[in-house]
DNA sequence: TATGAATGAGGATTCATTCAT
DNA sequence: AATGAATGAATCCTCATTCAT
């Protein structure tokens, strides 16, 4: 009987969506053990047998929220863009990916980029890192030749911010409808900033 | 006399100084009045002599600190693009404007942008708005045939991710040298985005 | 099979020699469960089939652990006397038998001087208890005419005090090497205390 | 008018009492900082007020009750024993010092010598270190030749327990009366514990 | 006998805010 | 205008203990 693991792990899960549901709405500091608690269903000291052991609680899963959310995304991203040669398919690959993820799981998505900034320090440069797909696509065309070269640092914050400013925010924009259906455009217009 | 007046804005300003420091430093739920209050020199109860209304003295500064803060950034980027007829010349000092602020304020800049999402319930889409500033430029473009139509919304969304990004987290990149360096290029890019 | 008697003992021991540790460590009340049962590497759920009794399982495990080393001492300290006649012998006997036993087991020596106010209330004066013990040496020799009489309890008092102080804590005086080496010295000491 | 800090060191000293008194009845582990303000009949937040600042409330609050009373005794003793010459003058002395502190403020008293473990490391060996009173007395009695030198550490510890014990817990041996009445008897003991 | 997830009460502490001075 | 002591609610977290497995 697997019955055990498979109640801990189910609550688990629910701590973690409740979790990811005020920390999109509230931030990280602005939401409180209790309210999360409650909206998973079980006791404020449940909270604390899933997530301690160095680690001060709250923190820890924020970041393992974080982390897991982070290297997932950047993953996919990665396998998006390996399908493809051209630029301009990478882009719309992965952006794609992205996209689609935030219409099914907008909580996820919303607060991996929103919450990168709080958790930078921790962030090694590994290939599951969202920043780091983009910054090798880019200067993966610049070597084929497929755009002009300059400041590679600089065009991989701008794509980053002009993905993310959608996704950060669909409320600020009013943008309707799902995000992948903005997905073609958007890589057209970010693979033509880089110069192609 | 107009000695008490003096030391009354200058009290005010020490307190919104420290208060932006702490805002950036750790977000306006994680900074204390208590801590703003001793970094700017004054008693916790003066806080409440400058910031009150309603009973919510913490919201009120930063409210105030914020909306300060955008309606400058929106007004000086319109005033900025009004010298200009073509969209690239507009972006250029747009994004001039932006960059050079930063450079000369970064806790201020970095404050309004990073702080922008808690505050949009209560913003109106006025002309200080620098949202509302560049879907006007972008739109103007499109009216005179600068560049192709097409989703207006999501375009500008795109545009203030790119530009908003460094200034986001300039430690993020690890851009070096001041930002308003980088404005040339960025303004090409964005230009470019557009289709021009 | 006896297989499983011996277990059960052995993990009860464990739990002992990990609770005296941390008793000593941090308190009674200091000490946690989890760390007690950590350290003795069984789960929390284990210290409570080893030690309850109507709900207390701390309290329990502490009184158990007490008295079971109060009366050992006390009995040791008895039989100790009991081989000899004059009181210098007693006295020197039965202080070499407590630092002795400090020196072999100071977790367990000190617990239980440390922890004897605690204990208080449900404290018999049987004669497993070291104060009786030491009342009734003093007494016997104001009996027999080696010490001038006069109050018995205060002088107890006074005797039990300096022959803990150094027990109780070893660091404080920095006291060097074991401790059974001060026995001697100390125990004359004591006798011309009592007007030998 | 100075009601102010009237009003001020008030309070403050009304929580002391209340901490005094139930680090005595419960340890300092054990004493809540609910029932200590309720007892001061202040609120919880105003415990904070007065024992903040490097040091983390109730620990900064042991602390500061301990070493003040701590360096009282300490110095009480001092002068006491500089008014005479002989050894056994001294003894009596600082014992009735000692003791007479106690019959005015038995909680004081009793928190500073129950509780002197836990503070040991950041003691000073100053002279306001009831300890250090009683080895120079004992070392100045060693050189004038009053009683036979040897292992200074050692009897110094024997002194302050056989001292202590009374202080420590009067209930223990059920002293009846003031302990002050205790004290000739008591330094008759000690001094010749000594050798005299 | 042993586990460890779950609980709920209670721990210390910080907070924004008020108000008599 | 300015102070800072005081408040009480809310914070995160730890605790001893229970119980289904």
């Amino acid at each position: 009987m697997e019955r055990r693991a498979e109640r801990t792990a189910e609550t688990r899960r629910r701590i973690e969506r409740a979790a990811l549901k005020y920390f999109v709405e509230k931030g990280i500091e602005g939401a409180s053990i209790r309210e999360i608690s409650r909206e998973a269903g079980v006791s404020q000291g449940a909270m604390y047998v899933h997530f301690t052991e160095k680690g001060n609680g709250k923190n820890q899963l924020a970041w393992e929220l974080f982390i897991a959310g982070w290297n997932e995304i950047g993953d996919g991203m990665r396998r998006a863009a390996q399908k493809h040669k051209k630029l301009r398919d990478k882009m719309r690959a992965m952006i794609e990916f992205v996209y689609r993820r935030y219409d099914e799981d907008s909580d996820l998505v919303t607060y991996v980029f929103r919450s990168r900034h709080e958790h930078l320090k921790r962030l090694p440069a590994t290939r599951g890192n969202p920043y780091t797909v983009f910054r090798m696509v880019i200067a993966d065309a610049i070597r084929r030749g497929e755009i002009p070269p300059g400041d590679l640092e600089l065009k991989t914050s701008l794509i980053v911010g002009a993905i993310v400013q959608p996704v950060d925010s669909k409320i600020l924009f009013r943008l309707e409808g799902p995000l992948s259906k903005s997905a073609p455009l958007t890589a057209d217009c970010c693979t033509r900033l880089l110069g192609a």
